[in-house]
DNA sequence: TTCTTTCGTTTACAAACGTAAACTTGAATC
DNA sequence: GATTCAAGTTTACGTTTGTAAACGAAAGAA
């Protein structure tokens, strides 16, 4: 029963959430409908979740006669910002741009999309490093094997 | 016991995958020693994991005298690309490139890793799209939510 | 050859997760 | 008012994960 929000969800939850970002505010029948259509989940199951985001601290919920309207205590973007930064913390420093790369080449991007990375690439390139140093341990990446 | 290569490895799994794909090839001991300083784990945890991992299929293990060496069957690199993949599936396609952006932002890159993304990036001006279709259900995401 | 170290395998066990039914309680209906 | 419905809460239960000790067998040391 922790008060804090943890930013730790698992799919299952993610699912749920995504249904209460989509609406702002929403009740947990709509949810339920939601995710019996795009996960076959029983209205229980889902009912489950909702519980257990309300414990970790993930939802607000306002009273609406008997039943509560649920809202997400943490943006989207910032939360799927925070996942990321996780993410990344499985992968090198040095890795990032290319990793990065990757997903680039593999997304569909609109115009505007392209512009704004655009943008960020060109800021960037003021604040370049000629090598971005490696942030692991020895052992853990490449950089740093320690050969015997 | 799935032969398979399933793809899905845990947060300390993933630890493992780290000192695997830095070494190439590794004995358990050297990865024991290489986590027992990062995480502070015990052998006995570690060669859990190591364990768990051979379950999964993610590891080749090759026999040297009496002990294994163990190897990674399938590149970081391609491990990490997929991994990013299915986090994005928790994303509306529609935001991935201010997603991507968001990262890019935060990143430490070098000159090298600018003309990579920069090179990407011309390349997908090619293919730019006016608007990234959504490809969300109805109640998922703000393109699509069911106002009543 | 016996003792000890080493390394993989088994077993352990609590917490988290996926999945859901059962229960409770206030509300709406007959 | 009794019955039914709807929604949140409890309980359930098998699997996965985190964390590790115990065990067994082979290899090296004495």
């Amino acid at each position: 029963m922790s008060t804090e929000t943890d930013f730790k969800v698992t799919d299952s939850e993610w699912e749920v959430m995504r249904v209460i970002w989509a609406h702002g505010k929403v009740s947990s029948k709509q949810i339920i409908e939601v995710l019996q259509q795009k996960m076959g989940w029983k209205p229980g199951t889902t009912k489950t979740f909702i519980g257990r985001l309300v414990n970790k601290g993930m939802l607000d919920t306002e009273t609406e006669g008997r039943r509560y309207l649920y809202s997400a205590k943490v943006g989207e973007n910032e939360f799927v910002r925070h996942s990321l930064g996780e993410f990344f913390s499985h992968v090198c420093n040095k890795e990032v741009g290319k990793t990065i790369a990757g997903v680039l080449s593999g997304a569909t991007l609109s115009h505007q999309d392209i512009a704004l990375l655009q943008e960020v690439l060109d800021a960037k390139k003021e604040h370049a490093v000629d090598e971005v140093p490696c942030n692991c341990i020895p052992g853990q990446c490449h950089c740093n094997v320690h050969h015997h």
